[in-house]
DNA sequence: ACTCGATTCAAACGATCGTTTGTTTTAAAT
DNA sequence: ATTTAAAACAAACGATCGTTTGAATCGAGT
């Protein structure tokens, strides 16, 4: 094995392996994609995969991670300028930051929605550890970020309204528009844009309910 | 095989294969989980799955079936109860008609939360004509419901927000509170709750804005 | 007591799985 | 031209999979 990580440049028997593996994993999910399916139509020797990856699971987190990473440096690089421009801070331009590196993923690649998507579908057993690597971080930072714009709402309860926008985010990326609307990426750009108003207003909401717990 | 449906009353085995079965279905997932482990948690011949459910699929779908049709008859009892009182409609009572049978159903097994959640987890070509036989005819008709009493909201736009509030509701029964919130029975009615307020909120939101597709 | 359909059972079917092994090929360094 | 480590390869490992088969067992109706 040479490296599963961003220590070196990848080769091209890698790139074409995450290929393949981002595709199949996407459309059978993970316990239903054999690596045999992915060497084959990535057309490399079965054995290469667990050359470079180490393992099944290796690959899976390689792949999610070559997909993700990109994304979450761009939002804390947005979120970083947005807080040291002189403009104030509002919730709409937090969650604008959140989602324009998305979107922006996404039209280099139309597969970033459904493969977000995936990661929460598998068994926790498996997610775990690559959702606290890939997203712990950058959830807490914008939780932090969203507190400072809203500084009237509890801790706890921004917590539960995070957790209720990336529920609707997930949903969103995991089947791309309700059902009866048709799919493309202009309908994406129009359900994130839909979906950031929806936030906006659960975020915001007035809490004078009394919680008895 | 006798029956997969609900025409007879489920046999002592066919009951020990649906609890043994939705118990691991939730914890591994539809691929990872073998006929075997079902069978030998269940304390039964390994036969006895497709002798009673035809097949794997057809155990999914029935452990599926057994979970929320009750829920979903209680749904449209409680709508249809609710139009024909004296009371006006209200968001909230609408909402809260939907997800009150929910609530009573994970009293009564609290695995339902991570089953339903499950379902969206699992790829489409599983849980597509699942997912329509069982929730079809009710998502349906809650969209009615809302946009009787939202009438001003565009039938689009609303398909949108209804798209939005089903992601908050799976991301939560799938998991159960925000990162470093305990998670007990009384949390989860807690988070239905603020899920509730979130929603309503999103739902309700003044819509000004031009779109523009 | 006997029949007969419903149910349970042990055993095997062929197929596919993730992983490992040992060898061969490749390509840069000496 | 020789060395050497990285990379690609075919082949097999043991294990497990969903499904099927055919016989054994049960239990109600006669």
């Amino acid at each position: 094995m040479t490296d599963n990580a961003a220590d070196t440049a990848p080769t091209d028997t890698q790139t074409k392996i995450l290929d393949a593996a981002e595709r199949l994993f996407v459309a059978h999910g993970y316990a239903a994609t054999s690596l045999r399916a992915i060497a084959s139509a990535a057309g490399v020797n079965l054995a290469a995969t667990h050359y470079y990856f180490g393992s099944k699971k290796g690959l899976f987190a390689s792949v999610f991670h070559r997909c993700v990473q990109p994304i979450n440096e761009e939002r804390l690089l947005l979120l970083q300028q947005l807080i040291e421009s002189d403009r104030p801070l509002t919730i709409r331009s937090v969650l604008e930051s959140f989602f324009a590196p998305l979107v922006e993923a996404v039209y280099k690649n139309h597969r970033v929605p459904a493969l977000i998507g995936r990661i929460y579908a598998e068994p926790e057993s498996l997610t775990k550890p690559i959702l606290e690597q890939e997203f712990g971080k950058i959830a807490a930072r914008y939780q932090l970020a969203i507190s400072e714009v809203l500084p009237d709402v509890p801790t706890e309860e921004l917590s539960w309204r995070f957790h209720f926008m990336i529920g609707s985010m997930i949903h969103l990326l995991q089947f791309n528009a309700p059902l009866g609307t048709e799919s493309t990426y202009s309908t994406f750009i129009s359900g994130i844009d839909r979906m950031i108003d929806y936030a906006e207003a659960g975020l915001t909401q007035p809490n004078e309910k009394q919680r008895h717990d």
